[in-house]
RNA sequence: GUACCUGUAGCUCAGCUGGAUAGAGCAACGGCCUUCUAAGCCGUGGGUCAGGGGUUCGAAUCCCUUCAGGUACACCA
């Protein structure tokens, strides 16, 4: 069915040239006045020594002696192309049955069936806030993971918590000093943890005491000490429940919370095994694996005094994830200023012979600042997330209030707008970029926003509503589709004709723009198709022919925002 | 110092493995609500694709180089 191809193959019947070849090369026209396909003949010029346009002309001319396509409208040469045009009702009823069939699951595929990819995203650190810093990861990942899905893949999202480390000894002591009562201390949640943080900051420099005693309670939870590890599933469990609140906010859940805590015990098979393969040596002090020969800097193992490092932990938590799922992929959703640690570790592991070393992935984004400057919790140039999501919330209230008064459930259509914007905003640029935060940026709902896929999905929700389709969309009668050939819906059909493809490729680069690009190109062609087009006041079959549009339109708009975990009001 | 990332319109960015006059949005200006949601639609202006070489029939796209901004490089995670 693929067309593409099949074109490839009949002009492949006529010069002799690889299908594949000429598959590669046909292209989509940057200007849809040339046609729907096009096929360029100057690297033939060579190999048939001809001119381009005499090749182009040639091909045109066997094919329409004899086109068997019927999708086909016409081929045409223009200077060294082959242009084909598609027949307006090919495109037209193809894609709109296509959705009507599919509904939801239009563009997913089995594709992915038998394999397991686990996706590493999102990871805060316990006992301290999420903030802006960690949306990037977040939702990078959870789009990801859905898309993934929706291409069949048994996707296993792990939040690998930073649930360990010498911040809990600090905490333990600031709460027996400065908190009260411990569970009181305690369940006053993150902001009052972090309160008693940075007291305890203040306090030890001031006197230095504070930092051994930490240490102390450090030392104690890692040897096993009741008391201690008390302490620390208390701060755990009340930081779970709060980070699940703003995750419910966002859409997203995991399915395994396994953080570094959980590998406490696993990390000495790997030094074990690191040094039996003579992979470990000593350097200044330290154990380490040495990367000279694929010119990076050595990995390090155990610190001097025998501690482990970052590496050893991601070592034992990747094998246990193998063992678990035997992956197919394994992805970490990090900052690209990480790049050289993945690279570092995942060449560990290869030297240790894990055949699994190349199916690992980093997947790096660029670095996010405010316009205020660097992301500073100590210089106080920080944004909390709880904070973010309140305020967009609020921005989308109060443009309600000012153009929609009376729309019903108001606080919920704002979080969903709000937060929506934020989502969309973060995923519609490729993921390198760094980029700069600003609440006025953020606040405005207009344009190439998230908002302005929703309000066009809401609007198409709403002319079906009012054509009396409610609840499951069914057409009175057969849909004529020869009645829609004007420009406006045309372009929609071929748009989501193509969604699909946009989703495939979405999910070979890891790229979560690609689909918000593509959504949004959607929703600008239904715009200009809504305004174009009368619907509920056109002729019978004409108005039930565009509403299958509408109706297509909406389902591909909701199910997309869907896959970017972005929420479709039916009215806004 | 070494390595990596980025550099396209005033701003934020698309531009797929090189292909037909470089595209959006924001901002600016001018139109469009007695008709299905104006968070919308239409129009105008705005580009030495950082600079310089090279490869090619053809380069924003590939190679080299310079410049600018960012990031990472041993016992933190």
């Amino acid at each position: 069915m693929d067309i593409k191809y099949e074109l490839a193959k009949k002009i492949g019947s006529i010069i002799d040239v690889d299908v594949d070849e000429i598959f590669s090369a046909v292209e989509i026209p940057a200007n849809s006045e040339m046609g729907d396909y096009s096929y360029p003949c100057f690297r033939l010029s060579k190999v048939l020594k001809k001119a381009p346009p005499m090749i182009a002309l040639d091909i045109a001319e066997k094919l329409n002696v004899n086109i068997e396509l019927s999708m086909i409208e016409s081929v045409e040469a223009v200077a060294g192309y082959v242009n084909f045009k598609l027949k307006k009702e090919f495109i037209v009823s193809e894609a709109f049955t296509k959705v009507f069939v599919d509904k939801d699951k239009f563009g997913s595929s089995n594709m992915g069936e038998g394999k397991t990819v686990v996706i590493d995203y999102s990871s805060p650190n316990i006992a301290k806030p999420l903030h802006i810093g960690h949306i990037r990861t977040t939702m990078i990942g959870a789009a990801i993971y859905k898309t993934l899905k929706f291409l069949g893949y048994n996707v296993v999202g792990i939040n690998y918590l930073g649930d360990w480390g010498t911040q809990f000894g600090k905490m333990v002591v600031a709460i027996n000093k400065w908190g009260g009562d411990r569970r009181a201390a305690i369940s006053g949640g993150i902001e009052s943890l972090v309160e008693l943080y940075v007291k305890f900051h203040d306090e030890a420099e001031k006197d230095s005491s504070l930092e051994d005693e930490a240490r102390g309670w450090t030392l104690k939870m890692e040897s096993g000490d009741q008391e201690a590890l008390e302490f620390w599933k208390e701060i755990c469990d009340v930081s779970r429940k709060e980070l699940d609140v703003i995750y419910e906010r966002l859409g997203i859940s995991f399915d395994s919370y396994r953080g570094e805590s959980y590998y406490n015990d696993k990390m000495g098979v790997v030094v074990d095994e690191l040094r039996e393969k003579g992979l470990l040596q000593e350097s200044q002090g330290a154990q380490v694996v040495m990367l000279d020969e694929w010119n990076m800097p050595p990995s390090l193992i155990l610190r001097k005094d025998g501690g482990t490092l970052y590496p050893t932990r991601d070592i034992a938590a990747v094998q246990d994830r193998y063992d678990m799922y035997s992956f197919h992929k394994a992805l970490y959703v990090t900052g690209l200023e990480q790049k050289l640690h993945f690279a570092q570790w995942f060449k560990v592991v290869e030297l240790m012979g894990r055949n699994y070393a190349k199916d690992l992935e980093h997947i790096s984004y660029g670095m996010i600042s405010l316009d205020t400057g660097k992301l500073s919790t100590r210089a106080g140039n920080i944004v909390y997330l709880d904070k973010l999501l309140d305020e967009a919330r609020d921005g989308a209230l109060a443009i309600i209030n000012e153009r929609n008064p009376d729309l019903a459930d108001k606080e919920i259509i704002a979080e969903q707008v709000g937060i929506g914007a934020i989502i969309f905003n973060d995923l519609y640029n490729n993921r390198i970029k760094d980029v700069t935060f600003s609440f006025d940026k953020i606040l405005n709902f207009e344009g190439e926003t998230g908002p302005y896929v929703q309000y066009s999905a809401a609007r198409a929700n709403s002319v079906l509503v009012k054509a009396g389709y409610t609840g499951n969309y069914k057409p009175k009668n057969q849909i004529d589709f020869s009645l829609i050939t004007d420009k406006a819906s045309v372009e929609l059909a071929k748009l989501i004709y193509a969604y699909p493809d946009k989703i495939l490729e979405s999910a070979k680069r890891y790229e979560p723009y690609i689909i918000a690009r593509h959504l949004m190109a959607i929703a600008q062609g239904f715009n200009y198709f809504y305004h174009e087009n009368p619907i509920l006041t056109a002729d019978n079959d004409l108005r039930e022919a565009r509403l299958m549009v509408v109706y297509a339109t909406r389902e591909v708009l909701k199910a997309g925002l869907s896959l970017l975990n972005i929420s479709a009001p039916e009215k806004m």
